[in-house]
Order: structure tokens, then sequence, then C-alpha cells
DNA sequence: CTGAAAGCGCTTACAG
DNA sequence: CTGAAAGCGCTTACAG
């Protein structure tokens, strides 16, 4: 390994003043910074990481912390991971996975070990120990997502009223008139405080109200199976409906199977747009998901810039609220034109 | 922060024998021993993982390197992600995320840096500039994959040859003998080089010789548009088929939609077996996808594993190969008794 | 503009 | 069984 010693040596100058040219700390005298310079170049020196975070306290990693049990992310945790490595590389950080319970007590003991300079929380609970461990030991952090107390917090969020609104909109200016939104299953034990539920339905009455239609919101869990089952529920308990919004995209694609086994077309019969969705899972529908498009890429991104800001001193500037984006494909349409009668 | 120092006084001991204790090393009086837990608990010692790095030039942390550009990696890549950073964390080890370029540079510059002990390597090709960058730097690695030489090299992979094995067995058991396996097309440039579908291919032409029953591979795009349009070309060129291969699951999935718009049905007239699957994308068949389900989650414990005991100077044992393993469910079923004939 | 030196918080021969 | 001390490869006041 070349050191930092071999290249002063190398260049006839003190290792003090090849620290300052590499990190710019210090005027150097051109001469002298070439001299520099060209001896790394010929000596293929790498600076080591772990004497400069030693030395500098600060290692130049942030971690994203991640509910360990809970496999099944809101859809798209390889978005976040792989937009939140590589805006860290950009940044010239590194990012490690932690996988940690719940309660705080694994992050306390990681964070302890003083291997990071910050932490990107995922998958935030509206009341969540993980924050208050973090604020306890006062390390640095962002949130992708949002506990119910903001105070002070770094966040970066899907923005749930813009992308209801948007959802909505889209669906009442195709003629849309009897909607239902097909939340999740707030009473399983993982989504009890899952913020992305609560916001949606919240925006959702408000939103449904402001157009003047009928608010129904059913429950369902969130997978493909669920879906299939709740055709049958929709049917029977709210006939007349013509569009769903559904905040589970294999949820949305079960839905859309169970009511073509029981007779009914998508969308002729009724529209299916998918809030939180991905392109991808979404072209597995036959017609493929109309879905307002999750912005994983850009979040991971963005909570990644907004830690970093902190970490360098500055504000870590407003929240940032990403809305979903509105893709239309072949599962929403205008409603029939008659109203359709009772079966026989 | 308390430092070792603060403990070793704290005790009236000297910091070497803290870290004796603190890393088993060393033969430490019980008495002693005690005195020294003890204190640790009362200040709340934790062990700055940075430092032991320098001291000990072993970080205790590992990479994962996977193609930045390439999106759509093998379906489950967050299952490579969380099940090894969890068993990394079994192993008081850090994981770090680090997508590189296939051509090794960035690789190079990382490895240098000096921040990880070794490298898991992920998504790798037949021929991979990255591993012969790690070999000439003696970084010590293991990967996900193969290389075509494999002299010397710590691996785990799907084990293709029993995958393939079950899978046309599972098929053949049900009385199909005219199959076809769907391919990814190998002419995308990231496919290239793709290992899966070379290795499935080949011991698929072998498997199917052995059973007697014509080879049939045809090439698709793994999206399930091109699994739709699939379903023409299917019934044109290999009209006497009962039951499909399918290497990608969103190709089998959009084959079965394009098959029921052409009035075939699934299983009734055409069975079909996606390889190297996930359930939670299966579920949303209808009927829901019989599936080799893809052993993502075992292959980032066992990829860990190898390169942690390659960083503990062990043999990192010998190649675990994991196959696929036939999960049934509605897609698949014994082929209609009569030779369908052809249509008018 | 440049250098000598202390220090980051550990590990690890070496000596006793 | 325990300790004094060198050293890991950098950064950073401090002095000139």
């Amino acid at each position: 390994m070349v050191t930092m010693q071999d290249v002063a040596d190398h260049a006839g100058v003190s290792i003090a003043t090849v620290s300052f040219v590499l990190n710019n700390t210090k005027p150097v005298s051109p001469a002298t910074r070439a001299r520099i310079q060209e001896a790394m170049a010929e000596l293929g020196f790498r600076r080591n990481v772990v004497a400069r975070a030693l030395a500098s306290r600060r290692t130049r990693i942030v971690a994203m912390a991640y509910p360990a049990l809970e496999h099944r992310f809101s859809g798209s945790a390889t978005e976040f991971f792989t937009s939140a490595a590589e805006k860290a590389a950009d940044l010239d950080y590194h990012l490690v996975l932690w996988p940690v319970g719940n309660d705080g007590t694994e992050l306390t003991e990681l964070v302890a070990q003083g291997l990071v300079d910050g932490v990107l929380l995922m998958e935030v609970q509206l009341e969540d120990p993980r924050v208050t461990v973090l604020r306890a030991t006062g390390t640095p952090f962002a949130m992708i997502g949002r506990t119910s107390d903001l105070e002070g917090l770094a966040h970066v969020d899907i923005d749930f009223e813009t992308t209801t609104q948007d959802a909505v909109a889209h669906l009442y200016d195709l003629g849309h008139r009897r909607m239902v939104l097909v939340s999740g299953s707030l009473d399983q034990k993982s989504f009890r405080d899952y913020g992305p539920y609560i916001r949606t339905e919240v925006a959702y009455r408000r939103i449904a109200a402001e157009y003047g239609i009928e608010t129904v919101v059913v429950e369902c869990p969130s997978s493909a199976q669920a879906g299939r089952e709740m055709a049958a529920k929709l049917l029977r308990e709210h006939p007349r409906t013509t569009a769903v919004l559904a905040l589970n995209e294999y949820t949305a694609l079960g839905l859309m199977s169970g009511l073509n086994r029981l007779g009914r077309s998508v969308p002729a019969d009724i529209s299916i747009l998918a809030l939180l969705a991905s392109p991808d899972v979404g072209s597995l529908g036959d017609p493929e998901l109309s879905i307002m498009r999750s912005p994983g890429i850009e979040l991971g991104r963005l909570g990644i810039e907004a830690l970093v800001r902190l970490l360098d001193g500055h504000d870590p500037g407003p929240p940032q609220l990403v809305p979903c984006r509105l893709e239309i494909q072949g599962s929403t349409a205008p409603p029939a034109k008659k109203i359709r009668k009772r079966r026989a």
C-alpha cells in the first residue's frame, strides 16, 4: 500500500502538505502542488479512508436503516437502496445497510460503534422508537417517510395529498362519480402505524368531499389473493362503483382478475387505478394497470442529499414531498354510459 | 464518547488488558475481567470500530458490488441485499453497497480506498472484468454467479442443472411431451454474457434429450409485453406445444395473458412453468403461476458466509449450488387428452 | 506557503 | 496474567 508518507518523500515535501493538496484545505504553491500530484499519480496513491476517518472524525459513511423483519417493503426497496447508494457515491460517501428492529435497541448499538456519520431511516412509523434513539444520541439523520411529530426533523416523503388529488382528478375527469378507495389493512400489526395508508385515506376523504362524491373506503390486505377476494365484496356492497383507487398494486391486479372471473371487464365496467405503484408490476395486468408511479428513485436520492447537507453543517432544506406521477395505461377509461342494471 | 482509556482508568488496569478481554485474545484473571466488564457496563462503553479497523487492519466491512446501470436484476435484488446484510450483521460485519460499472475501473478505485476487507460480486458475467480486477489487487472476494473460468474462485449460484431437471420432470410426469423453453434474449447487450440463460439452455438441451422429447428453444425479451407477443408466435410456430418453461416470470405472465386473448386457457390448453421466479410475482397470475422459486435469500446468505470464511483465513468451502424449488400453483396441469385439432 | 508534531482510539508484539 | 509503548495512516492546530 502506498501511503501519504511515500508520496511526501517522493515529492520532497512534508506529509502535511500532501494532505493540504488532497483536501484543498490550505493554499499550496502551484509548483509544489504539481510535484505532489505527479508523485501521487506515479505511485498510484489512494488515500486510506479508514485513517482519514479516524483522524478527521468523519467516516463519510452513512447507514440506510430499514425494518429487518418486514420484508414487504412499499414495493420498491431496491429503488431506494440503489438510488441512495448511487447518490451517496456521487457525494463521496459510502452507504451501509442496517437491518434493524423497530424498537431501536439494535440501532443504538450500531450508532455507538462510530462507523457512520449519519443515518437514513426507511419505513418510518408515525410513532417511531428509532427516531427517539437517534435524537437522544444526537446522531444526524434524515427520514424517508414521516413521524407524526416532525419538529426539526429532516425528511422526504411521498406527497400523498397531490398524489390522491391527481388520482381522483384523473378518474373524475373521465366521468367517474362513484369511486371506492381500497386501502391497506390497518389492523395488520405492521401497518397499524403506517403513514402512507393513513395519509392517503385522510387526503382522499377531504378531496372526495371537495368533489362532492360519496366517500367509500374499504380495507384489504396487500396481496393479489386478497384483491381477488375483494372483487365479490365490492360488487355486493358497492354495486354502483365505476372506479377503484387501490393503494397497493398487488391488490389492484388481484382485484382486476377477480372482477374478470365474476364477468366484469376492466376498464369497460370498472376502472382501476393503482396508487403507490411501479410500472414493472403494473405491466403485468391485462390490460396494463394505470398507475400513480411511486417516486422511489427520487426519494432515495433526496434522502441522501438532505442527510449529507446536514452532515456538511448546512440546513437540510425544507421537507421534499414528491407526488406519485400518473401513468395512464389500459385499466382506466370513461364509465359505461348507461347505468348498469342489477343482474337478474 | 467513552474510550478504552476511560474504561482502563475506571477499572484500574491498562488499556491493553481491556483490549484482551474485549477480544478474548489473551488470558485475563477472572477478577480483573470482572472489574473491566463492570467498568464497561457502567460507562456504557462501545468500541470504536474505526480505530479498531485502523489498528487491526481489518475493517469488518464487506462490499456488495452490483452492476450500476442494469436495474433489472434477476428479479430479487432486494432479497440478495437484505439477506446478505442480515447474515453480515450476524457475523459482526457491515455491508456496503457499491454500484459499479462492469468494466472494473470504479471497483479498482473503491477497493484501493481500503474500506472493505472483501467483496461480494453480484450478477457475475461469464467473462467479467471485475473479477480480473479483484484477482489482480489480491482482494478477497466471493461471487453470486459464476465466470466461465472458476479456477480457485469462491462462489455460490443457482443450480441450473437440478432446477431444469426438476422443472422438466414436473411437466413430464404430468404427461407433457411437447415442451418449449422460452429463454431470454441473448442478443440484448446486457444478456449476451448472462450465465443463467446460457446454463439453463445447455441443461435443457441435455435433459430434453435424455427424456427423448423434442428440444425447442425460443428467445424472448424479459417483459410482460414481450411475453404477450410471444403467444401468437408460439401457437403459429409450435402449435402442438402443451407446456412452456419460461426463464423469466414477467415473460411467463405475459405469455399467459397473451394465450388467454387468443382463446387458449392455462393450464387446460397449455401449462406454464416459470423458472427463476418469485412467489410474489407468480401470485399475480390468474391462475397463479407454478414456479421454480429462486433461492435469492439463501444465495445472499451463503455468499456472505463464503466470503467471511475466506476473510477468516479458512477455506471458502466448495461452491454452493442451490436449486430453485418447485412450487406448484394453478398454471401447470396434465395436458388435454385429445390432440388439439388445427383451427379451421 | 510549508513543516514538525500531536492526536484520532484502538491492536499487538514485546517484556516481565 | 498484566503493562508500556509503538504503530495503524491520516488530519489539523500551531508555528514560522
